[in-house]
RNA sequence: GCCCCGGUGGUGGAACUGGUAGACACGCAGGACUUAAAAUCCUGUGACCAUUGCGGUUGUGCGGGUUCAAGUCCCGCCCGGGGUACCA
């Protein structure tokens, strides 16, 4: 074969390894270039075509940026911790570390086979003792930091204990778990009901250890605490919000209830509006961003206090639109809400109670199936709007939710939807307080109009108004201007083994950190990796669970994201065995200027990452508060499923466009044994036992498949591996094509069929270098003119495309230089040495052995990019499409330094406008300079 | 419901800042080379009308608008994909 392209890339990545082509190392002298994957899960089925395409686009877009002189890093490791190797332990006994081991080398190899440029002295895995110490490590950290919100930044917990030490607690101003102090008072009779969670210093000095310790655990950033979570039965562990959808496990789609229990959270809302701020200042996608948006849920609005009637009790309510608070004509309850067993007199209380208990025994996915339902109930108590102390009656609701602003709102049904909807079915008033809206038939949200039946706001627009009851509010100290979020605190523990052991050990019920000499807790072997018999965690199975101490040590392991959140600063200095990373690398990468990975990750991942990042970068080790600057989300390669369509009760299968005379159940058919949508019948007969037999109405000789779009999956036979396209066409024509496919971001079916076209590309690129009998040649003559355009226009697109990311178009440049220069017949060394470098990023084995084979014994990774000249691409002479009005019609040749009077008349004169103009003179004539010429008739 | 993204030939897609719509490929049709096949090369290929020749009409989901000029900008819809959901 003339392209043995199987000898030539073995030979490549042979020499890349053994070279260390890629090792990479900070050079002061030169800039640096931060290129990140997304590190993948090594999971046992392998890559698919999928999966390398984001790789594929990166490493382009690394070896490119090598070339233009930057000290690239480009490294890669493993999300290692993951439930599929944990639910092969349960089955097998196999311990996951194995699994993993496999599946790793696995990855390895095939990724290997691709050519990727990584600096795999940088590996790491986050199962590695050697990694998760970092994350063990980190945990510390949070658990010994507090977020001083007048500093807006996070402290040591030493610090926050000095200030209680000589301050007590009342001007300190710090993220901690909303009314942390109703917990401590109910089962600490130290703390009275009415206790606000405010102390002196006399106060610290009269606490217990104990007690310290529990206050103290309010305000940490790592922190334990007893709250409703996401748990998963089938799983066996609790799940953060990110890792549910609709009350299903993201991960294997079980079912999720709401339980009460006592976890590890991160204090990521500390940070809520600085992971808000923040997204102003990174490249990413707007979609990107307004889902992390979306998800912080900032919404600004106010706290106001309605007193209760006939009660010392004020109801604490936040609603975004104050301005609507004289139309408000009833008040709801969330049903966990702490008011209900205080204030419901009793003749309410037996049906309050009632309806309670029948909200808690629905299930989260019942609430969800019922969102249109509408239930309530009256509490028999009233609430005086604070103004005019107009009583309202106070209603219990499960629309109203517990865990959002105080889980009490004032309901304005004129101008909320839900609270529309629940005045209408439980027949409360309405009141119209903003004018243009019709509440006839439904509530007016829009936040437009003039405030009427508002004593001292009417007349105000809404916008003002809501400034004015706020001022109002702040003035009488009936409340305040409040901002909530969306975000939750992160839940951080799983009832699982195979993730990072928390450095945590407990003392009398109080938990405390490992010193960092500590470091790492290795995860203990276990006999089985299940649950034990009273429920707990499988690390509660390991023999010797405990400290030196004899403490015993925590046995929840932390959940995958733990190890995914600061990879990208591992990667900077992997092998530093004294520090997570040095000053020094840090202060030199910085952090990723480009990153490309799926956009699954963005309310998870990427949102942690962003947490553990800013927390690093508070603490003084991350110098970059982003970590990510540019970020791109490839999308997604879809399968293209193949269907047969088999008779009713028969083993007879009738071709795609005679499948309609027929009565038919369609199958899928494995994509390996149809080419270009015709079926390899005997393949087909081959492929199962049960089909040995199988006969077939064919058309035109042939038996015509149906196909669809589908996701790639084993289960409908559309799964492609690289690795045949790869033994097939070879890695360079794999990347190629991958990238020919479409852009990068965009989702699209994959089809094999197109990869010949850029397998013939390849070749014909090969033979430009080659002469007739597939000997080396290329001549030392000067190019001429019409051989530097074509290299420099191509120069010029290839580069631009580069970086703007179209990697597509790219190829079709490299395809129409190739078409140019061939039919020139091309052979000269000038332009085709130039060439190798462009394409080298795109194929690079393919660029190295031509590189080599034009005398040069260094790898072409070292060369430097071609300059774009643009007095290769002047021309003297401009060929003008010319319109009449708007339709293009015919074209006309004119000199470039032509001006625009003497063009107008050329135009004229040309013998095809006579038609055009039909004897009449034209309007106007507009001529743009090198681009149209447009004639008004 | 709300928020994003998208809709262009038989197919994947191109047209970046309004300026020749369909680049580059795939597929298909015809041809050359060959005993044959593979490989390679050449020609054609949005639709419709006309083909003896030139050519003409129409065309980027639909309906309007702005402009000398709209796939691109504006307004109103339709469809597909993703995110999110009693968040007050």
């Amino acid at each position: 074969m003339e392209y043995n392209f199987q000898e030539i890339e073995k030979k490549w990545q042979k020499y890349w390894l053994e070279n260390k082509t890629f090792h990479t190392e900070i050079e002061p002298a030169k800039p640096k270039f931060y290129v990140l994957d997304m590190f993948p899960y090594p999971s046992g089925a392998g890559l698919h075509v999928g999966h390398p395409l984001g790789y594929i686009a990166s490493d382009i877009y690394s070896r490119y940026k090598r070339l233009k002189g930057f000290n690239v890093l480009h490294p890669m490791g493993y999300d290692a911790y993951g439930l599929p190797a944990e639910q092969y332990a349960i089955q097998t006994g196999t311990h996951p570390a194995v699994t993993t081991e496999k599946n790793v080398a696995r990855y390895r190899e095939q990724m290997d086979k691709i050519g990727f440029s990584y600096d795999w002295d940088r590996e790491v895995k986050t199962s590695d003792p050697d990694y998760y110490k970092w994350t063990q490590w980190t945990f510390i950290r949070l658990y010994n930091h507090w977020y001083d919100l007048n500093a807006g930044k996070s402290r040591p917990v030493d610090d926050l204990v000095d200030i209680f030490r000589s301050l007590g607690n009342a001007d300190v101003r710090a993220s901690v778990t909303p009314n942390w102090y109703n917990e401590l008072s109910k089962k600490d009779p130290a703390f009275s009901q009415d206790w606000k969670g405010v102390f002196t210093a006399t106060d610290w000095a009269s606490f217990s250890e104990k007690q310290r310790q529990e206050i103290l655990m309010n305000y940490r950033l790592a922190y334990l605490s007893e709250a409703m979570v996401n748990w998963c039965p089938e799983l066996g562990t609790v799940l953060a919000n990110d890792e549910v959808a609709n009350g299903f496990s993201v991960r294997g789609n079980h079912p999720v209830e709401r339980k009460m229990m006592r976890q590890w959270f991160l204090r990521i809302t500390a940070y809520a509006q600085r992971l808000l701020d923040g997204l102003d200042k990174i490249e990413w996608s707007e979609s990107l961003k307004d889902q992390q948006k979306y998800w912080i849920g900032r919404s600004e609005g106010a706290e106001i206090h309605f007193p209760i009637k006939d009660s010392e009790l004020k109801l604490n309510i936040f609603t975004t639109r104050p301005d609507t608070i004289f139309g408000s004509t009833f008040m709801v309850l969330s049903p966990e809400h702490d008011y209900i067993e205080k204030i419901t007199p009793l003749s309410h209380i037996e049906a309050v109670r009632a309806y309670i208990g029948e909200v808690k025994n629905r299930s989260e996915r019942e609430r969800m199936a019922e969102v249109k339902k509408i239930s309530g109930v009256f509490t028999g108590a009233y609430c005086l709007n604070p103004f005019n102390l107009k009583p309202s009656p106070i209603w219990v609701a499960d629309y109203v939710l517990a865990g959002y602003g105080t889980g009490a709102i004032m309901a304005v049904p004129a101008h909320d939807s839900r609270d529309y909807d629940f005045a209408k079915h439980f027949r409360l008033p309405i009141t119209e307080v903003v004018a243009g809206g019709d509440i006839s038939e439904s509530s007016y949200d829009a936040k437009d109009g003039l405030m009427i039946n508002s004593d001292f706001i009417n007349g105000m627009q809404v916008k003002d108004a809501i400034k004015a009851v706020i001022k109002r509010v702040n003035e009488m100290g009936i409340g305040k201007g409040m901002v909530n979020f969306r975000l939750r605190d992160a839940i951080f523990s799983r009832q699982r083994y195979w993730g990072e052991p928390f450095p945590v050990y407990f003392k009398e019920g109080i938990p405390y950190v490992l010193d960092d000499s500590e470091l790492p807790l290795e995860l203990p072997p276990v006999d089985a990796y299940l649950p034990t018999e009273t429920g707990e965690p499988p690390l509660a199975r390991a023999k010797n669970w405990k400290t030196k101490e004899g403490y015993p040590l925590e046995t929840n392991t932390m959940p995958g994201f733990a190890g995914s959140s600061g990879y990208y600063l591992r990667y900077m200095d992997p092998r530093n065995q004294q520090e997570y990373f040095s000053k020094e690398a840090v202060n030199y990468w910085q952090n990723v200027d480009l990153y490309i990975g799926g956009d699954e990750h963005a309310t998870g991942h990427l949102i942690y990452s962003r947490f553990w990042n800013k927390f690093l970068f508070d603490i003084g080790l991350a110098i970059c508060e982003e970590p990510f600057k540019k970020l791109v989300n490839q999308g997604k390669i879809q399968g293209r499923s193949n269907l047969v369509y088999r008779l009713k009760g028969s083993n007879t299968f009738v071709s795609y466009n005679l499948k309609d005379q027929h009565e038919h159940i369609v199958m899928h058919v494995d994509v390996s044994l149809v080419d270009n949508d015709i079926l390899d019948t005997q393949g087909f007969r081959n492929w199962r036992p049960d089909l040995a037999d199988a006969e077939f109405i064919l058309e035109d000789n042939q038996y015509v498949c149906g196909h669809a779009v589908e996701k790639m999956s084993k289960s409908l036979y559309n799964v492609v591996n690289p690795d045949e396209l790869i033994m097939h066409y070879g890695a360079d024509t794999f990347r190629l094509y991958e990238m020919f496919l479409g852009p990068l971001e965009q989702s699209k079916p994959w089809d094999t069929n197109g990869i010949e076209g850029v397998f013939r590309f390849i070749r014909k690129f090969w033979r430009l270098y080659h002469d007739e009998e597939n000997h080396f040649r290329l001549s030392d003559g000067a190019p001429e003119a019409a051989e530097l355009r074509i290299l420099h226009k191509t120069i010029k697109k290839v580069q631009d495309d580069i970086e703007r990311l179209s990697f597509n178009t790219a190829v079709s440049t490299f395809m129409i230089c190739v078409n140019e220069l061939g039919e020139l017949k091309c052979s000269k060394r000038a332009v085709l040495e130039d060439l190798l470098i462009l394409i080298s990023p795109y194929a690079p084995h393919l660029a190295e052995e031509l590189w080599q084979a034009c005398g040069h014994n260094e790898s072409i990774t070292r060369a430097r990019f071609p300059v774009f000249k643009e007095a290769y691409l002047a021309e003297n002479s401009f060929n003008y499409p010319v319109s009449f009005n708007g339709k293009m019609r015919f074209q006309l040749e004119l000199p470039v330094e032509m001006q625009v009077e003497e063009i107008q008349k050329a135009v004229l004169d040309a013998v095809e406008s006579s038609k055009w103009l039909e004897g009449k003179n034209p309007k106007k004539i507009i001529v743009v300079h090198k681009k149209i010429i447009n004639v008004v008739v």
